[in-house]
DNA sequence: GTCTATACCAGGATAGAC
DNA sequence: GTCTATCCTGGTATAGAC
């Protein structure tokens, strides 16, 4: 994202296409020379940018791992350091503003391009190459759960929700937003059904844990 | 399962050894050869079986086609016919017995030899076989949900449970098995971590929608 | 840093003997 | 219905000219 084509050089060009097609067919389903024919050169000359196949998909990891690290910025969360700051701008929470973070947090993982492709390609290598596992499982299952529990648990402190196990609530928080991310992510054409599923189940979270 | 191999014809050994192939390195990923070698015999015999690679998996998903058609007696689960049946077998239904229903469905995604298996693959083959991937959905995303939806309506309506949408609370109870299976799938040694994590969702779960 | 040409190998599938 | 031998294709990667 951000660059256009005319910006980037061959090598980034490279990494572009090969995580698209990854995502699409897999990293076996994709040859070297389908990635070269995506950026318009020929198989053999990309090799002068990249010695394997597999170097390139090493190298999208690299990117994602980096990507992940500013991704707090990204969302527009705060980040782990000043959780407190995070819950007193919380602290005027209502319903509505709750539907919108849980759709803002839908929405990245299944528009931003970056995210979404490597979704894709999580999900289909992440059996196959412990890299991409490894970034995919901390991305998807174990980063997401571990911020909302400690988000969670501050609100619960400053009284905003009530809630005995901020981890079992944002279980309850982020699970649906994972199974939709799952039903989802091939379709989106019925992105709209999804925020319908989504809006109900956080309206129900919200009348569960809200203060009362 | 409860076939041994030796009863087995080799044309189910072929089916058997794929899937378990397929489920670990992909439909790419496995060579002709590699299935033939898993069951004892030359690649080129393999071929009196079945005419292609493809009808090895399209006989995969037609066994799971079938497999799924009887899953409810698997289950141990009330078919869709008399779900008020079902209600009223569950209306002594405490936090225990919804716990132990709970696993009981974890348990089974993520131990049946065909179920797991087929879990696998059909992460990794989701966005490329279009049966695969319809058979997949159907399975662990339509089904479940659905399911799950007409039996908490029914038990809302036998006043076992208190809610306004079947929906929304079937959502909440599924989404975390499903998320706890795409976590723990590949880390069967991990077991009991998740089956604690499944019994707290569960127990919040019976604490917020039973009747009070 | 791009091209053409080519080496090399692995995979899917068939032919034909036993 | 299993084997050996073989065909063909397509994929990764390298060499060397421009």
């Amino acid at each position: 994202m951000g660059k256009m084509a005319a910006d980037m050089t061959t090598r980034e060009r490279i990494v572009e296409e090969a995580l698209t097609l990854f995502s699409i067919n897999g990293y076996k389903g994709t040859s070297v020379k389908n990635i070269a024919d995506a950026v318009g050169i020929k198989d053999s000359s990309l090799y002068k940018h990249f010695k394997s196949k597999q170097e390139i998909l090493d190298t999208i990891v690299e990117t994602m791992r980096r990507h992940m690290e500013d991704m707090s910025d990204t969302f527009g969360l705060p980040s782990d350091d000043d959780l407190e700051e995070a819950a007193s701008v919380y602290s005027g929470f209502d319903e509505t503003m709750l539907v919108d973070f849980s759709k803002k947090i839908f929405l990245f993982y299944l528009k931003d391009s970056f995210m979404s492709r490597f979704w894709r390609m999580g999900n289909i290598e992440q059996y196959q190459n412990p890299e991409v596992s490894a970034v995919y499982r901390q991305l998807f299952l174990a980063d997401s759960i571990s911020y909302q529990t400690a988000l969670f648990a501050e609100m619960i402190k400053e009284h905003i929700f009530t809630g005995e196990d901020a981890e079992v609530m944002a279980m309850y928080f982020y699970s649906p937003i994972f199974f939709l991310l799952s039903k989802y992510a091939n379709e989106a054409e019925k992105e709209e059904e999804a925020l319908g599923i989504l809006e109900k189940q956080v309206r129900e979270f919200y009348r569960i844990y809200r203060r009362r």
